[in-house]
DNA sequence: AAAATCATTGCAATCGGTTGCATTCGTATG
DNA sequence: CATACGAATGCAACCGATTGCAATGATTTT
């Protein structure tokens, strides 16, 4: 008989071996108390009874699950992140790295409303430890659930009074070299897209003001203009933007996706990219060096920075104490995108 | 005191309420069994308590979990999905959808090698069921662990001898349509970019070829290439397929990501598009739209189609059958990018 | 007033494992 | 030979809820 009845319980598997439950469990588990000739014999009849243990009674019985609740950060109500090739990614190398760890991921991508009212969910309670992705412009919120003992980890930018653990690019230096770079090609009034309420938006934007303030420009608030990440609403405020009069040469987008609808907006809008206006992205998706004309932009690191947060939520959920982590970003220009305006 | 001890168990709540556990159990849920008063005052008393229940021991107890389990298909070893705008855009129907229903979505992206090794993971029992979003190259995997009681559904195409729950798009049609619409503006020499291995790309395929038929033209197998879904390898397939000298004016590619990588490729070679060779996409991803040229394509349901997914599953978790369903797609005609040749 | 009925509530088993402690058995030691 | 000791195993409590059935008390019926 090559496949016997299944058993898929402890008790049964002790049964047919003729011990206790507790011995079979120890013989399973390894445990020095068992001698080797009665762990293989339990062991082997484990196998062909194809006995497979009970992971949520013994998740249960030891009080933890393997389990991170990843959660995505949306704009409400735009809902921008979860449309983002860029998060997609991050969430990939995260998966990855926690499938390693042999943990499991519950994702989640309700806005985070009420710290409390999360904390009658099976995302929060389930879970050894949470993720998120991105703080959107709930700084507030994530500050109110590091209250509880749950390690948590957070991606974004820093924020005033933050008591959480922070995982993020070097947005202000990211910033600062993409709108150095289209200064030192010979732009002269550079824009920037993107919302300020979003702590890493935000230190994109200082480090765009800090360039332009290397540069001696003086930065004027009609160049910033809140472009949402969604694409269909970005083409109205690019239309807005551009109906407002200004004089431009060059835009930094707070994103890639961002500045590919910003660039689509301006073509069909009859303004050339870049001789009219240049435009940069940030995040370096796969997408944007196959935009035409190629993308000039940010790369962030996304598979360090997946093993990144989940280490450092590891470590927390050990009983550690983890420190921030700033990943670094690199400059990629592509060729014509960037290339001298034309004026 | 407004805010007394926290309790935690359900026997501390009774406790405090001079009742046994059954009692304030049964209160919480609403029993009939218990007097209206009572009821109220356990109640009132878990709010102040800030009692939460553990949603742990009771789907422990209850023998169910409320978690269903998402897996991303792979083309091992490319993990093409995991990087394409179309299948997160579908994660995040599945993930809305089944919040609605008060499920939790656990996510894995390991390849399906063995139907049994992947029974031993929590992914698989833990869940109450099964999406998995692409079939990849892996029918036959899915066919195994069809074999298991668990309630499963794939997002994919049509292959021999399933055994499993099929949701999908209309890709038959879809192909058929895309490659009319292209011999309809005078292309001659179409081309199909794609792997065969895979369902919906086969049955897109299939439709490619009775486009061709229906239109007395001979469809040829040089005209025929296995394009990876990854970007950077589907640049290298495309000059190979440019090299090898064959004449072509148009390109159906079984993905928007796919076409996109196309498009930028022929066009670092100097091709214009749509002028010398016209080119397709399929699933209509947000940044279709925004590509320059802007690309024809095939649009998918995405909402509806992980609405149909999670229902379809959920409904197999009540122990009801499901059936397989299609989901019909359209064609996405833009402006220049479907225009007539030059030639 | 005794019996029957009904509305409430409590007891205890159960889900499937893990683990501290007691117990058993075999062997080495005094 | 009796005692002690160590290795191997079993007993039973425990994790935190749900629920069938018994028990209690109050109310109605005869």
């Amino acid at each position: 008989m090559k496949s016997p009845k299944v058993i898929n319980t402890l008790q049964g598997l002790a049964d047919i071996a003729g011990v206790s439950r507790a011995t079979a469990s120890r013989a399973l588990n390894d445990s020095p108390l068992i001698s080797d000739k009665t762990k293989q014999r339990i062991q082997a009849l484990a196998e062909q009874h194809r006995y497979s243990l009970n992971t949520k009674a013994r998740d249960f019985r030891l009080q933890r699950s393997n389990l991170v609740s990843v959660i995505f950060m949306l704009d409400i109500p735009s809902k921008q992140h979860m449309s983002d090739p860029f998060f997609l990614e991050m969430l990939g190398a995260v998966a990855d790295c926690l499938a390693e760890h042999d943990y499991d991921l519950l994702l989640a991508h309700a806005p985070v409303t009420d710290a409390l009212a999360l904390g009658r969910t099976r995302v929060l309670q389930q879970a050894d430890g949470l993720i998120f992705l991105g703080q959107g412009t709930q700084h507030r919120e994530l500050n109110d659930l590091a209250l509880s003992e749950k390690p948590m980890v957070v991606w974004g930018g820093q924020a005033a009074g933050r008591r959480y653990t922070l995982v993020g690019g070097d947005n202000h230096q990211g910033g600062f070299q993409v709108t150095q770079h289209l200064l030192s090609l010979g732009r002269k009034k550079v824009a920037f897209f993107g919302n300020l309420l979003n702590p890493e938006i935000r230190a994109r934007h200082q480090g765009y003001e800090r360039a332009l303030s290397v540069a001696g420009v003086e930065p004027m608030s009609s160049l910033r203009k809140d472009v949402p990440f969604q694409m269909q609403e970005a083409r109205h405020a690019v239309i807005d933007f551009l109906h407002s009069g200004v004089d431009v040469d060059a835009i930094v987008c707070a994103s890639d996706v961002m500045a590919l609808a910003t660039i689509a907006t301006l073509q069909s809008e009859g303004i050339a990219v870049p001789g009219d206006i240049a435009v940069t992205g940030y995040d370096d998706i796969a997408l944007a060096s196959y935009s035409n004309p190629p993308l000039t932009t940010v790369r962030q690191n996304i598979q360090w920075s997946g093993r990144v947060l989940v280490e450092t939520v590891l470590s927390q959920i050990r009983g550690e104490t983890a420190s921030d982590t700033t990943v670094s970003s690199q400059l990629q220009v592509r060729e014509s995108c960037g290339a001298a305006a034309s004026t």
